[in-house]
RNA sequence: GGCGAGGUAGCUCAGUUGGUUAGAGCAUCGGAUUCAUAACCCGAAGGUCGGCAGUUCAACUCUGCUCCUCGCUACCA
C-alpha cells in the first residue's frame, strides 16, 4: 500500500504561543509525531522534522494586553516556555523555528505573491469596523459592546466569554474600540480572498476518493462535511497591525492573515532549517542526525519532490486548514507536495471534563514537568497507552499511576531489572555464553524475531497505541521467559544453562532498548547505556545476538519508581484547586454600563408577568415560545431559554418581562417583550423573580 | 435543526473486506512462585457489542428509524 519514499516530511502542529500548552495537545499531536519520526531515524530514513510557534494572528495582541505588555513580549515568553518543555518532554524536532522570524515572513509573502500572481485572489471590499481615533481597523476582537444574547458587557466581537455566543462585531449592543474606547465607524476596506469553491471538485478527488481508504475515518468525515457543505471564498488577509505585511504596494494597515502564514511556518521552518545547516551556526536548528553536507536549497525537495512524504501531526481542531485550505494553496501554488496524511486525533478530556487552560482544568506541560522532573517517560507512556486516535479519550491520574506502577515498574523495569541483577549475581556482570538452546528458547527467539515487524506496522498505520502496547508485550515475553525457564533454581545445580537464558534475557532486554526508543528515548538512553550497548537500527533488532559474549555491562539501576498514593491525591487537590481560584479570578469581570439618567431607566416599563402556556420552537435548540399574562394583555414572547427550561417547568412562574421593547420577529413569530434573566458566569439563566407573589402587571421600579 | 464522529466487559480502549465459543490492558477472584520495586508467571469470572426494525444461510460489522455523548454550524436571550 505504501509507495517507497526516498525521504519525510514531519510537521507537528505549530503550537499558538499565547499560553502554556497542556497534555491534551501533546495526545494530539506531539507524542505521536515525534515516535513516528524517531522510528523513521531508527531505520535510516531521511527524516526533516519540523514545528514551531505559530505567533501571529489577534489572540497575541490580545492576550498582550490582558497580561499588560506587548506582543513581542508575549510570544518571546511562550515561545522559550513551550520550546524548553518539549525538548524535556524528549521532542525530537530537527528545528523548533517561530513564525516571528524574517525567512518566514519571506517564505510567507512570497508565497501570497505565487497565489497573487497567477490571479488566483479575489479583492473585495467590504464595511469594517475602524477606530477613527486610533486609525486602524479593528480585529473583531478588538471590538466590545453588550452581548446581545445575554447582555454581558464586555462581550468581544468575534465571541461572548459569557454564554459562549459566537457574534459578529456587527451585533454587538453599543460597541466600542478597546484601543480607544470610543465607538468605532464602519469603513470599507479590501481584502484578498481565495475562492475556495473553485476546487471543490479537485479536493473531492484528491481526498473523497484518492484518501478514501487511507485518511483516518474522524478526518475523512470531517473533511466531507466541509466539503458536502459547500467552500466560500475566505479573506487571507486582515486589518491588523501584528502580523506579516501584505506584499502588494496598496496594502498599508494589512497583513496576512494568521491561518494562512501558519501552515506555511513548516515550509519556512525546513527552509531555516537548511541555512542553518548549510551556513554551520544553529540559532533555531537541533538536528538530530547527521545531516552530511548540505545546501541552503535543498529544503526544497522536502517540500516539492514527489517522493517526499509530507505527513501532517495535528489535533481534530485544525483538520480543516490542515486538509482543505493548506492543500488548496499547496496546490495552487504549483510548488509544493500535497499531504499523504494527516493522522489528525480526536481530544483528550481530563477526569472527566474537557480540558481547558483558560478553565483551569488542565494540566500544563510545565506544571507536569515541575512535579514530575525526573518523569518525562512515565508521561509519553501514560499518554501513548491512551492517545485519543479514533476518539476522545481520558487522562486520569488514577490510570497515571497505574501505567506507572503496574506497566512501566512491574512489567518492563521489572524485567529488565531481573535479567541484570541474575546476570550481576551469577556471572560478573558479563554477558554469558549461550549453550544449546532448548524448545522453550527456540520459541522465545521465534517470537522475538517477529517484534519489530510487528511493532512497525502498527506505527506505518498510524496505530501507536497498538505498537506501545506491542513493546510492552516484549517486556512480558522476557518475564515469561524468566518463569518458565527458572535460572534462580538452576544456579545450583546448571550454571552453563543458567547463562543460556541469561544471555537470551539480555538479548531480549537489548532489543527492548532500541524498539523502546521512539516512545521512551529517555529510558532507552539509560537502558543502553546500563547494558553498555551501542545503538542498533531497527533492522538489527528482533535479533538474539545483538550483545557479545563476555560483554561487559554496567551497573544495574531502577528504571522506574512506583508513584504512592499521596502523590496522586496531591494532584487531584492541586487540579480541582487551579479550577477553583481560576473561576473566582474570572469572576469581576463585568465593567459597569455608562451612566444613564433616571429619564433614561424610566423609558423601561418593566412589570411582573405570568408565564401561561410555553412550547418549544420547532427546529430551534433554544427558543421557547412564551404566552404571557402581563396585566395589560396576554401577548406571545420568543425567549431563548429552551436549554435551560423544561416549557412545562416554567409555566405558572412569575417572570420579569420588559413590556415595552419593539416587537420583532423571530423564527417567523411576532415576540412582543422580552423575558429577563439572570445569567451565571457560565452562561447559565436563572428567573427573575419577586420575592413573593404578586399581581401580574405589577411595575418594577 | 443540519452535518460529522462516537456509544463494545467494573475502568480505558481494539475489533481488518459480514462467517466458528466478540478481544487487550488495568481492576477483581483463584493458583503457582520467590531472581525481582509483595513485583513476575498461569488460570477464572466478567459483555443480549445504546435501543428497535430490516437485508442475509449468517450482522458488533450493511440499511432505516430512534435515544445518548462530543465537535462544527444555524435560529436566539
Amino acid at each position: 500500500m505504501s509507495k517507497n519514499y526516498k525521504r519525510y516530511t514531519i510537521s507537528a502542529a505549530l503550537p499558538y504561543a499565547n499560553g502554556p500548552k497542556h497534555i491534551g495537545h501533546l495526545a494530539g499531536a506531539y507524542i505521536p509525531a515525534d515516535v513516528y519520526v524517531r522510528y523513521l531515524r531508527l531505520n535510516g530514513k531521511d527524516v526533516v522534522f519540523v514545528s514551531g510557534s505559530d505567533e501571529h494572528g489577534t489572540a497575541i495582541p490580545n492576550q498582550a494586553l490582558k497580561e499588560n505588555t506587548t506582543s513581542r513580549a508575549i510570544i518571546d515568553k511562550y515561545h522559550a516556555q513551550i520550546r524548553d518543555c518539549f525538548e524535556k518532554l524528549g521532542m525530537s524536532f530537527d528545528i523548533y523555528h517561530r513564525t516571528s522570524e524574517s525567512i518566514h515572513h519571506q517564505t510567507s509573502q512570497e508565497f501570497f505573491l505565487t497565489l497573487y500572481n497567477k490571479g488566483l485572489l479575489n479583492e473585495e471590499v467590504s464595511e469594517q469596523y475602524f477606530d477613527t481615533e486610533a486609525k486602524v481597523f479593528l480585529a473583531d476582537r478588538y471590538i466590545v459592546g453588550t452581548c446581545p444574547r445575554c447582555g454581558h458587557t464586555n462581550a468581544y466581537g468575534d465571541q461572548c466569554e459569557k454564554c459562549g455566543s459566537t457574534l459578529s462585531p456587527r451585533e454587538l449592543i453599543d460597541p466600542h474600540s478597546t484601543l480607544s474606547g470610543k465607538p468605532p465607524v464602519l469603513r470599507p476596506t479590501k481584502h484578498w480572498y481565495l475562492p475556495l469553491q473553485q476546487y471543490e471538485n479537485w479536493l473531492k478527488e484528491w481526498i473523497l476518493n484518492s484518501h478514501k481508504d487511507d485518511w483516518k475515518t474522524n478526518v475523512y468525515g470531517q473533511c466531507k462535511s466541509w466539503i458536502d457543505a459547500g467552500l466560500q471564498s475566505r479573506a487571507m488577509t486582515r486589518d491588523l497591525d501584528w502580523g506579516i505585511k501584505v506584499p502588494l504596494p496598496d496594502a498599508e494597515g494589512k497583513v496576512l492573515y494568521v491561518w494562512f502564514d501558519a501552515p506555511i511556518g513548516y515550509i519556512s521552518a525546513t527552509r531555516a532549517l537548511f541555512k542553518e545547516l548549510a551556513e554551520g551556526k544553529k540559532e533555531f536548528a537541533t538536528p538530530q542526525r547527521d545531516f552530511g553536507k548540505v545546501a541552503e536549497g535543498d529544503w526544497k525537495k522536502y517540500w516539492s519532490d514527489e517522493e517526499t512524504k509530507l505527513v501532517h501531526f495535528i489535533g481534530k481542531d485544525n483538520i480543516v486548514f490542515h486538509c482543505i485550505i493548506f492543500p488548496i494553496m499547496l496546490h495552487t501554488s504549483g510548488e509544493y507536495i500535497l499531504p499523504d496524511n494527516v493522522p489528525a486525533n480526536e481530544f483528550m478530556n481530563l477526569e472527566g471534563d474537557k480540558m481547558s487552560t483558560s478553565r483551569g482544568w488542565s494540566i500544563e506541560m510545565h506544571e507536569y514537568l515541575e512535579d514530575f522532573p525526573d518523569k518525562p517517560d512515565v508521561l509519553r507512556y501514560a499518554l501513548l497507552t491512551n492517545l485519543p486516535e479514533t476518539k476522545d479519550s481520558e487522562f486520569t491520574w488514577k490510570d497515571f499511576q497505574a501505567k506507572n506502577n503496574n506497566e512501566l515498574v512491574a512489567i518492563f523495569g521489572n524485567f529488565v531489572n531481573r535479567a541484570l541483577v541474575l546476570t550481576q549475581k551469577y556471572f560478573d556482570n558479563k554477558i554469558p555464553a549461550s549453550g544449546a538452546l532448548t524448545p522453550t528458547d527456540e520459541k522465545v527467539i521465534t517470537d522475538l524475531k517477529e517484534f519489530p515487524a510487528r511493532i512497525a506496522a502498527s506505527l506505518e498505520n498510524y496505530r501507536f497505541r497498538e505498537a506501545t502496547a506491542l513493546v510492552m508485550d516484549l517486556a512480558r515475553l522476557g518475564n515469561k521467559y524468566l518463569a518458565e525457564t527458572e535460572p534462580w533454581k538452576l544456579a545450583k545445580t546448571d550454571l552453563p544453562r543458567v547463562g543460556t537464558i541469561l544471555n537470551l534475557a539480555l538479548q531480549i532486554s537489548a532489543n527492548l532498548a532500541v524498539l523502546v526508543e521512539p516512545f521512551l528515548p529517555f529510558t532507552s538512553a539509560r537502558l543502553k547505556l546500563m547494558l553498555n550497548s551501542k545503538n542498533f537500527t531497527w533492522q538489527e533488532c528482533g535479533s538474539h545476538t545483538l550483545l557479545k559474549e563476555g560483554h561487559a555491562l554496567s551497573e544495574p539501576k531502577l528504571l522506574f519508581e512506583k508513584i504512592e498514593d499521596e502523590t496522586i491525591a496531591g494532584q487531584i487537590k492541586k487540579l480541582n484547586a487551579k479550577k477553583a481560584s481560576i473561576e473566582l479570578a474570572s469572576q469581576p469581570v463585568d465593567l459597569a454600563k455608562p451612566e444613564v439618567t433616571f429619564d433614561d431607566f424610566s423609558k423601561m416599563d418593566i412589570r411582573i408577568g405570568k408565564i401561561l402556556k410555553a412550547e418549544r420552537v420547532e427546529k430551534s435548540k433554544k427558543l421557547l415560545k412564551l404566552q404571557v399574562d402581563t396585566g395589560i394583555d396576554v401577548r406571545t414572547v420568543m425567549s431563548g431559554i429552551a436549554e435551560y427550561f423544561q416549557p412545562e417547568e416554567i409555566v405558572g412562574k412569575q417572570v420579569t418581562i420588559l413590556v415595552n421593547l419593539a416587537p420583532r420577529k423571530i423564527m417567523g413569530v411576532e415576540s412582543q417583550g422580552m423575558i429577563l434573566m439572570a445569567s451565571d458566569k457560565d452562561g447559565s439563566l436563572r428567573l427573575l423573580q419577586p420575592s413573593a407573589v404578586v399581581s401580574p402587571g405589577s411595575k418594577v421600579s
